[in-house]
DNA sequence: GCTTGACCTCCGGGTTACCCTAAGGTTTGA
DNA sequence: TCAAACCTTAGGGTAACCCGGAGGTCAAGC
């Protein structure tokens, strides 16, 4: 597989192949009549574990340290494990966020088309921006 | 209230502020003395806003829209409806692709525990790794 | 009155994970 | 044989900041 074709198959662009590449991510060898890459099965399924996981939010960095520790056979150290476990937290932080922004911008917008008001007066309400600026601890 | 002022009620940092002001989300005065940034209480609402909309995924460029737009007074336009409609959309697809693969880490930081096999051959399994390699889709 | 520490100003470079362009070489199909 | 569609490297640009330096300002303590 060259470049374009590893981007295919893991439905990327070629350029995000080529840069998980360039920091050691993927290990074509190298075509020696053009030096085109050339990458195997391997890089492929480094490719998508690596998509997925920046899609959680780990760093290039960090995913290779996972790579690099799964592919040694060992088990996860304990600092790898930290790292997950940590990810994993701060993802169900992510979406319990998500969740609570989404339905406040949701009855926000919906309050917006009611009444657009935005009072001239110095004390104005833009419904929008107000229903976001944490009146809700105000007792 | 001057940058650091600002940043504390708005729990981010005096980078952040002096940024959105750059860009043009925040307007403060001057102060005619020293030149200090003297922020109002509107900054204030529109900080809050701006970083509860930037962490639902909408850019600084889409948040000075929806601020200028709220502040004008009038309901939202189409558009702008259109580009909170999208977000919204975008944001549920995002909470179902996270609670998806969290679930699936998870499940990979388990069994990579039990057998952390790597095993040496030309088709090597990699637990971590394989679980993300999308062979669910193999009939 | 003077020093100290914590602010403030602007400016320019660094970060991450890419994307895009340019200038060139290669391969493939009509 | 020629164009389209690939490939290479090298470099710059992007968003939303973070950080550092050089220098001005300000409130507190001695």
């Amino acid at each position: 597989m060259n470049v374009s074709e590893l981007a295919r198959r893991g439905a990327t662009t070629s350029e995000t192949v080529r840069h998980y590449t360039d920091v050691g991510l993927l290990r074509p060898s190298r075509n020696p009549d053009n030096g085109y890459r050339q990458y195997g099965r391997d890089d492929l399924r480094r490719l998508h574990f690596a998509l997925q996981a920046r899609s959680l939010g780990f760093t290039l960095n960090d995913i290779r340290t996972l790579v690099e520790e799964s592919e040694s056979g060992r088990s996860p150290c304990s600092t790898t494990r930290q790292l997950i476990e940590q990810r994993l937290h701060e993802v169900e932080q992510r979406i319990a966020e998500l969740t609570r922004l989404s339905a406040r911008m949701r009855s926000a917008l919906d309050a917006w088309d009611d009444h657009p008001d935005c009072a001239g007066g110095d004390e104005r309400i833009c419904v929008l921006i107000d229903s976001f600026s944490d009146e809700e601890m105000a007792s």
